[in-house]
DNA sequence: AACGTGACAAGGC
DNA sequence: AGCCTTGCCACGT
């Protein structure tokens, strides 16, 4: 088991990451700290943020999937990534009650 | 090598 | 409900 606090060289936090949130089924969602424990790294839901942050664009990575815990997109409302990552979301036939996602029916893990 | 920052989360007011 | 504080830790300066 890898800990948390154990330095990755070889293989980047990053990918670790990627790899996870490319897991998430299309028509699901997960919260930074669900993709942070799955990747293992629990508690660290911020490594998340930060990596997809990295994330080079035509990566194929369904970054869309995570939102944070509130069920809410984590981009300012007017941005325009929060408008092209609510799009996308909506592609999947995910159902925004207002700015919220009701993770107990989208959540990744939720009701297998 | 220290410091500030960040696509978060949980808890206190 | 919202706002503030604290924990967490990889990264770029």
């Amino acid at each position: 088991m890898i800990s948390s606090t154990e330095t990755r060289k070889t293989l980047s936090t990053y990918e670790l990451i990627w790899k996870t949130v490319c897991q998430i089924p299309k028509g699901k969602v997960a919260t930074y700290g669900q993709v942070a424990s799955e990747a293992g790294f629990p508690r660290q839901p911020r490594m998340v943020g930060y990596a997809l942050h990295a994330l080079p664009p035509h990566s194929g990575v369904p970054w869309h999937r995570v939102i944070n815990a509130q069920g809410r997109i984590s981009f300012p409302k007017d941005s325009a990534a929060c408008k092209k990552q609510r799009r996308l979301l909506k592609a999947e036939g995910l159902v925004f009650h207002g700015e919220v996602l009701d993770l107990e029916r989208f959540g990744w893990l939720n009701d297998l």
